[in-house]
DNA sequence: CTTTGATCATAC
DNA sequence: GTATGATCAAAG
């Protein structure tokens, strides 16, 4: 039996080594190893499989608003993809503020400095959670081509964002990076600076990445066929 | 089949 | 409510 909570890694080699150690591992027997009960369905334990793997791999950062391992500055995102490879479905990144203040500029928004370094942890199979099995990692950082395609789309959500058109938050916006709901339910709110200036209610929303570019990410750096 | 809008669990 | 971990499920 592993350890029930493995210490942080010392460095990426070694956060790259567990990894690469869980490939080819069903989530059944990882969870086995770390005493993790496992869920009939994700209907109601949609984070499970992230939460599983930043057990098996040491991530300390929990809940914070911080990377998961956050002396590495690396990011650990889950990505489950189907028998081609191909992602599923898109990423979560991050809370979308709705206030200018709050979004800042690009250079130290929350969304470059989440995504400055991730490792991609493919995940295959859509049939039962235990079933699932762990893929073969990539460690990134977003190339030249990338950073510049997600600065568009940030920017251009941002200059929305900074002129109150809450109304023009759209999902349909943005080549890599898209706005969606984030939220318990549709009800979920936060604060927003609307086109009058003034504060209000309106609805909670996250960052995303579409999964042609996680797609694209993956093709890439596996070799595989697009 | 792909995308969008909605939703679930949990910590604080 | 804000943040983390995301996937579900209806619509296009």
């Amino acid at each position: 039996m592993g350890t029930a909570f493995p210490a942080p890694p010392r460095d990426e080699a070694e956060l790259m080594m567990r990894a690469t150690a869980l490939a080819g591992r069903t989530l059944g027997y990882v969870a086995g190893q770390h005493v993790v009960a496992i869920p009939r369905d994700l209907r109601r334990a949609k984070g499970w499989p992230g939460q599983l793997l930043e057990i098996a791999l040491g991530a300390t950062a929990s809940s914070r608003p911080i990377p998961d391992f956050p002396h590495l500055g690396i990011e650990l995102k889950s990505l489950p993809v189907s028998a081609r490879g191909r992602p599923v479905e898109s990423t979560y990144v991050c809370t979308a503020p709705l206030s200018p203040d709050a979004l800042g500029r690009w250079e130290d928004s929350w969304v470059r400095h989440k995504l400055a370094r991730v490792l991609w942890i493919p995940l295959l199979g859509d049939g039962s959670p235990a079933e699932r099995v762990v893929g073969t990692p990539v460690i990134w950082s977003p190339t030249e081509e990338e950073e510049a395609l997600l600065r568009a789309d940030w920017e251009a959500i941002a200059s929305l964002v900074a002129m109150g058109e809450l109304w023009q938050l759209r999902s349909q916006r943005g080549k890599a990076l898209q706005v969606r709901p984030k939220g318990a339910s549709r009800e979920s709110t936060t604060w927003a600076l609307d086109d009058g200036a003034q504060w209000v209610q309106d609805m909670a929303r996250g960052f995303y990445l579409r999964p042609s570019f996680t797609g694209a990410i993956l093709a890439r750096e596996l070799l595989l066929p697009e």
